[in-house]
RNA sequence: GCCUGGGUGGUGGAAUCGGUAGACACAUCAGACUUAAAAUCUGAAGGGCUUCGGCCCGUGCGGGUUCGACUCCCGCCCCAGGCACCA
């Protein structure tokens, strides 16, 4: 069991032994982890999650370990509190990053993954956090991925699933995809060939049918309100109408989209984006050659550098004209690529006057600008220097002349709506989840296609849809996505009709693999389910969640949304996947992001071998706020190493008795300081109340009492694991430290020290300071004050017109 | 351009329901121990002035509110991260 150690002179602090002994006890004991059983009937249960790492070949960098190491102190501070505290880990493996890097490397995924996995795992352990190995996921093993590719019929069944066509970078040099990030500048980053947008056929998840959930339930959650932001910037709502303007000569109507129907009157022309569907129809015979022209350059163009604001903005007239509902005038439809055919309607009614990119345009192509909002101090006449988007009232815009703008929205809707030319409509930036990806790396998306029965989806019994291991995954000139070039593996028979059929031979997107991820952890081991009804009821939703903001937006967002849908599929009786959520900071070095190419990564390993993990793990959280991160400086490292050195030696040679009555009054507010900032995540702060505390009890050499510093021993234990587990067991408690200790409790009697430092001021600068009795009655404390040599100089003289007395703070004279 | 954070000693950072600015730590300096050094322990320290009692200045910049502002309000500057022609 544990080591007996009663010899009376303190041996030395010697990091990497007593760390090596305790996760060898941990692990012999099963002390971090649970059987499926004990999972069914914990009785606090608390579970806390981190975000998953992807397991890359470099092995764990500081910024991983900084965002475990913090979420690891939160599982152990809520288990020292009593509660039952499931950690689990895993492995985030599948993805466009571990293909690329196979690629360059020339090893397989499939020696690789398992490679980087086992010496994460390694890493992970030294650094003594508290996971629970026996629950641990791997994305790219069949078991984990049966259950992806599971979640993916259950969206196919509730025509959640879609197959439809959309934009994607193209290189024609790699003959592959590319997503936004590998697109440098409009060219390719592995060829540098100019990229061009293409039309695939790609599965979607709607996640626009949630938008309105997705965006209400922020309002619930306990989560960092950047984050909440962020999500709700990325939905972005917003509310507006949908305005239908006729095509002249055609039974046509071109719909807009708009925020400011109020503006209507002001409408001089349309844009359609170049891919709309009606350019072809509109556009007059002599204008064919321009706008097909175009057209052309604007599909040649890439995703990533058609959006760019800065550039200038193109376009052709038609020759169509459609009419302005509200004017009855007929105005020019052109087409420009600075609408985009993914938002609204693809089309806009343009209002120069008072929308910023419209008034570049018309500068630029001579169209009539109105005003049809007047701000203070302007009217009707007042020239338009450039747009102006500020409130005010209707101007040139007929009966509605005076409105105020707000007013004239619904007003002008609805006046439109009367005469069926338009109606209220809500629109969102957020777009449809395209799942699609031409790799390799990745699950299989579970579908066939049937020559006669169709889109057939793969039945739930046949999951796993293997992944073949081939050697050919790079993407080449051949063809769309690596698996396409397998026909042994692609043809199959239907499981309906029996014919021949050809299975989907694209990947489904990694963010996939990690939006349920914390739904199969306690359920490992099950192959019947991919979450266990019961164990799912007892653990979820996920108590604490810690993790990159990175993440704020997309992953986040997935999760949320496939546990909505599996809820409203019946499989799980919750809607949000995290009750609580916070986002730990960034650790850099110089002030700059750790990056291979800046040379300025650390490597961890060097720091716990010389030093300890225990070492390690505190003098990261004592870098600053856990939530900001901070700069990582070799130097700072051996304040908390020298902080643990005196615990050990200051704990072990404690002599035995009770703790002494003012180190005792700052024991207790040292508790409290702890308990609070360990709840809030200030880690750093707690730390430090807890080294000046360690300095009062050494205070000028005296000798420490045992019940002074024994409480301490829990406080440091979420930061220290290993060495409060030694010294735990040294004091004679039994093993775990985290089982048998309690977190202490302080008492807000002692706590507060009877004596108080009163600042006097005079004029508000500071002149003396005394000390009186908590609670003195502000009589006696001016009196006081002004018995004061240094007062009376600043008093002498003048008249004391008001008394400021903030009970046992301050007081504060006002003379003149 | 928009949205988040943030700007405090030589350094990392404390203190924001307005009430002693600089806790804690690093680096620095001095002393103790040592033949010496390292380690350890003790102490000093925002800047300037000082008759050694203290005084003045100081939280990115400029205003304001207040008895009192790092903290609140208005207007700027700078840094980091995210989004970006979303109509």
């Amino acid at each position: 069991m544990t080591q007996q150690s009663t010899s009376p002179r303190v041996d030395r602090y010697n990091p990497p032994e007593v760390e090596r002994l305790w996760q060898e006890i941990w692990e012999r004991n099963g002390t971090n982890s649970w059987t499926n059983e004990a999972l069914r009937t914990a009785e606090k249960p608390f579970y806390n999650l981190m975000m998953f790492p992807y397991p890359s070949a470099e092995g764990l960098h500081v910024g991983n370990i900084y965002a475990f190491t913090g979420a690891d102190i939160y599982g152990r501070f809520q288990r020292l509190r009593g509660h039952d505290v499931f950690e689990p880990i895993g492995f985030d493996a599948f993805g466009i990053h571990s293909e690329n890097f196979a690629l360059k490397s020339g090893v397989h995924p499939t020696e690789l993954i398992p490679r980087n996995v086992e010496r994460f795992t390694k890493q992970l352990r030294r650094i003594g956090a508290m996971y629970d190995w026996d629950h641990t996921v791997d994305t790219t093993s069949p078991e984990y991925y049966r259950w992806t590719q599971w979640v993916f019929l259950q969206l196919f069944r509730a025509k959640l699933a879609v197959k439809k066509e959309a934009p994607v970078n193209w290189c024609p040099s790699c003959n592959t995809v590319l997503a936004n990030e590998q697109v440098i500048g409009g060219e390719c980053e592995r060829c540098d060939t100019p990229v061009e947008m293409r039309n695939l056929s790609q599965w979607f998840f709607r996640i626009s049918d949630y938008a309105d959930r997705l965006l209400d339930n922020l309002e619930t959650l306990d989560w960092s309100d950047s984050t909440k932001k962020a999500q709700a910037n990325w939905i972005g709502r917003s509310e507006g109408a949908e305005i239908h303007f006729a095509v002249v000569g055609t039974e046509q109507r071109i719909s807009a989209y708009t925020t400011r129907p109020d503006t209507i009157f002001g409408a001089t022309y349309m844009v359609l984006a170049p891919e709309h569907p009606l350019v072809d129809e509109i556009t007059t015979p002599e204008r064919r050659g321009e706008v097909d022209e175009y057209r052309e350059q604007a599909r040649a163009m890439d995703l990533v550098s058609r959006q760019k604001t800065e550039k200038e903005k193109t376009g052709v007239d038609t020759g169509g004209r459609a009419v302005n509902p509200a004017t009855g005038q007929e105005v020019p439809v052109w087409i420009a690529d600075y609408v985009l055919m993914g938002y609204g309607t693809g089309a806009i009614m343009a209002v120069p006057g008072h929308d910023e990119r419209d008034f570049e345009f018309a500068t630029k192509f001579d169209l009539s600008i109105p005003r049809v909002i007047a701000g203070e101090d302007q009217d009707a006449s007042t020239p338009l220097e450039e747009a102006y988007s500020g409130p005010g009232h209707l101007v040139n815009s007929g009966e509605f002349d005076g409105l105020d703008w707000r007013e004239a929205k619904p007003r002008i809707t609805d006046w439109l709506a009367e005469k069926g030319a338009a109606e209220p409509r809500t629109n969102y930036r957020l777009h449809d989840w395209c799942i699609s990806r031409q790799r390799y790396w990745g699950p299989p998306i579970p579908i066939l296609y049937c020559d006669d029965c169709g889109t057939v989806p793969v039945p739930e019994s046949e999951l796993p849809v293997v992944l073949p291991e081939i050697e050919d995954f790079r993407p080449d000139a051949s063809g769309i996505s690596p698996l396409a070039r397998h026909e042994e593996w692609y043809v199959t028979s239907c499981p309906e009709c029996g014919g021949r059929a050809r299975r989907e031979t694209d990947v489904s997107d990694t963010f996939l693999d990690s939006a349920w991820y914390f739904l199969r952890y306690p359920s490992v081991g099950n192959d019947k389910t991919p979450f266990d009804p019961e164990v799912t009821k007892q653990w979820l939703p996920v108590d604490s969640y810690i993790g990159g903001n990175e993440h704020a937006v997309l992953h986040l967002l997935y999760a949320r949304f496939i546990t909505m849908v599996l809820n409203d599929l019946g499989h799980i009786d919750f809607e949000e996947p995290f009750t609580r959520f916070r986002a730990h900071g960034l650790i850099v070095k110089d002030g700059a992001k750790m990056s291979k190419s800046r040379g300025n990564v650390v490597v961890p390993d060097e720091y716990i071998e010389e030093f300890g993990a225990d070492t390690f793990r505190t003098y990261l959280m004592f870098i600053g706020p856990y939530e900001e991160g901070g700069d990582f400086r070799d130097a700072g490292i051996t304040g908390p190493y020298n902080f643990l050195t005196r615990l050990w030696d200051t704990v072990l040679s404690a002599e035995d008795s009770e703790a002494d009555g003012a180190v005792e009054q700052k024991l207790h507010a040292t508790i409290r300081k702890v308990t609070e900032d360990m709840e809030a995540l200030s880690y750093n702060t707690a730390i430090a109340a807890m080294m000046e505390y360690l300095n009062t009890v050494r205070a000028g050499g005296r000798t420490p009492r045992r019940g002074e510093v024994e409480p301490l021993v829990p406080l440091v234990a979420p930061f220290a694991p290993h060495l409060a587990e030694e010294l735990w067991s040294r004091l004679g408690g039994k093993p775990s430290v985290f089982d048998e200790a309690r977190w202490p409790d302080f008492d807000p009697e002692k706590a507060t020290a009877d004596e108080v430092e009163l600042v006097v001021q005079v004029n508000g600068k500071v002149r003396a300071k005394l000390t009186m009795e908590r609670g003195v009655a502000k009589e006696e404390a001016v009196a006081a004050a002004l018995a004061e040599d240094n007062v009376q100089r600043f008093v002498e003289g003048k008249s004391v017109r008001k008394q400021i007395f903030v009970p046992d703070r301050l007081i504060n004279l006002v003379v003149g």
